[in-house]
DNA sequence: CTGTTAGCGCATTCAC
DNA sequence: GTGAATGCGCTAACAG
């Protein structure tokens, strides 16, 4: 390996000189700048990164931080990446993509500062040993989705309006004449959990609703599927009134959709469907497609990105927020309520 | 930010024993160990990741390099990339995603080495500055496709059959009789292009068919899809003896497709599509679904990484290859070839 | 088992 | 414009 003091021997200059030819930082003679090009070419010399970074506290390297857990890219994932490297693309950063186990990182071997100028962290939780006062304090971060409560206000982070989506999903069905509505959601230490109960909530209360006893928390012991199917299954052999399902996404409403084949109950005319994401690019292979809300993953992942070299750059500590739309897309698995067309029949 | 030094200070022990406390390297008496970490604790230590970087030359990062004319990651790229997460994961190392132009790279100020133990190279070229003599010997590569003839023995890479899958595809259609074939191969600067035209022409000759003259090579101004759109229709329109159409991803699949309708061919009664790859995770979006060779994305992304960390670890210069297999999965769009059959009709 | 010393390769003062 | 000296924070080799 060739370093600034061979380059600068060659060219016969100072190593000083060496590093203003290619940092640019201080002007150089053309005549100099071109003899130490010339003796750098010939050496195969090239600035080390890690020196450089050592004595400039600069990586020009963004993270991507996903929790171990579904290191499993989705679709909803892939897009928003899309979005982070488009971005990253044009300011010149790289993405550093870390997927270590927490367990991993607390091992006192691996235990380093991270290599990284600011950090996107995916998938908050409602307690996240990633989000702590320290850590938050030492370089920017931006997370996507929505922080635990407490650090509401010392976090930057780019979310969707989980409660108005899950309104607007909810207002879907009771306008088509649902009043019996269940709610798979998310598992309840997901942070959006809170917003999208909350939007689902108030949508049945203006419609004079009472009956929102649905929701239902995911058991981590199953897969989402599996519990989609069994909560499903249980509910629609005990309780035939409820109508339509929302659920939290696409992959469970695999399980809805086969806990309804297995009961004969058919979709759209007998249940409706509709999830609040199409994370697993799932929506098309479901017959009739599954009608769903867009997340604008890209956006959401474009605009993280923005904002994290932004409070790079300016060396800011203020905490900012985006807030990405949403928007539904109605596929075929949703439709008018038979029951409540039936029994309501003399009214059209 | 708190050094090893301040560490050192509070705990009353040298910089190298607070060093070997973290690093393991070297044997610490336990007491010794405990006040360390305690003062570490107080004070918010972590060893700094660039500083250690550059006293021992190894990151645990390896990086991932796509040319940034694709920056856009398909479906392809997402299993690839679960796939190498995956290994990642279990061996401790993080992933550093390159999409940075070549044009940016070039620019003095950010000439730099790469931040890398060790790289995968996606999408190689012909003609690909990202390999070159004086790159492949600075540290591990390895390319996932087939590398420019020239350095096929130079550098390690994964790779699917080619000539292969392109012989099973076609021969696939040959069974089924067609017998007039359209090839519409990747741009000739692709390395697989070649691979692909090859077992094309293999079969071909294999099953006496000589009029394999429809290799057409897509030209850079028009996007895939345009290329098979216009390309498919002015040869439907020409010469209706084409019963069959190979496509080098889903992509352009869609542009066949789409030349199809406006001409009113049927697929697949007057037309089978097959196309190489499901890059695009399309296959599905078709009508009738697109039948499409499985170039297992995931396996290709584990096996390369397994294969640079092993080259990394073992500090290793040897130049490994790994095939990945491929299978076909018909999905609709190819049938028997009508014309054929009713020519033969007396036959059967 | 622990401390001392000497770099790793570069950027950045401060002089000239 | 350029050079010399100093330090970034850590590991490693040697010594004890």
């Amino acid at each position: 390996m060739t370093t600034i003091s061979d380059v600068a021997k060659v060219a016969g200059v100072s190593k000083s000189t060496v590093s203003s030819v290619f940092s640019k930082k201080r002007p150089i003679s053309k005549e100099v700048s071109e003899r130490v090009l010339q003796a750098a070419k010939e050496l195969g010399y090239k600035p080390n990164y890690w020196a450089r970074t050592l004595a400039t506290k600069e990586t020009r390297i963004l993270g991507l931080n996903m929790k171990a857990e579904n290191v499993k890219f989705s679709h909803f994932h892939l897009s928003l990446i899309n979005g982070v490297l488009h971005e990253c693309n044009s300011t010149g950063y790289q993405l550093l993509i870390n997927t270590l186990s927490q367990q991993f990182q607390e091992e006192l071997q691996n235990q380093v500062s991270s290599p990284v100028d600011g950090e996107i962290l995916m998938d908050p939780m409602e307690r996240d040993n990633r989000l702590k006062p320290e850590i938050i304090k030492e370089k920017p971060i931006v997370v996507i989705g929505k922080p635990p409560k407490r650090y509401e206000n010392a976090v930057s982070y780019v979310d969707n309006d989980n409660i108005g989506i899950a309104y607007e999903v909810t207002k879907h069905l009771l306008e088509k004449g649902h009043e019996d509505i269940l709610f798979l959601n998310a598992p309840e230490n997901r942070t959006v959990a809170k917003d999208r109960e909350m939007g689902y909530r108030n949508a049945c209360e203006d419609y004079g609703i009472k009956s929102f006893k649905h929701i239902v928390e995911f058991k981590n012991e199953l897969t989402s599927i599996e519990f989609a199917y069994s909560t499903t299954l249980k509910l629609l052999k005990e309780n035939s009134s409820v109508t339509a399902v929302i659920t939290d996404t696409d992959k469970m409403a695999f399980g809805v959709f086969k806990a309804a084949a297995e009961l004969r109950v058919e979709i759209p005319n007998d249940l409706s469907v509709i999830s609040f994401s199409d994370n697993g690019g799932l929506t098309h292979e479901f017959s009739p497609p599954l009608s769903s809300a867009n997340l604008n993953s890209e956006l959401l992942g474009r605009e993280a990105t923005r904002l994290l070299t932004e409070l790079i750059v300016a060396k800011s500590n203020l905490v900012k927020r985006v807030v990405i739309p949403a928007t539904i897309i109605e596929r075929g698995s949703t439709s008018r309520c038979k029951v409540f067309f039936e029994q309501n029949k003399q009214n059209f």
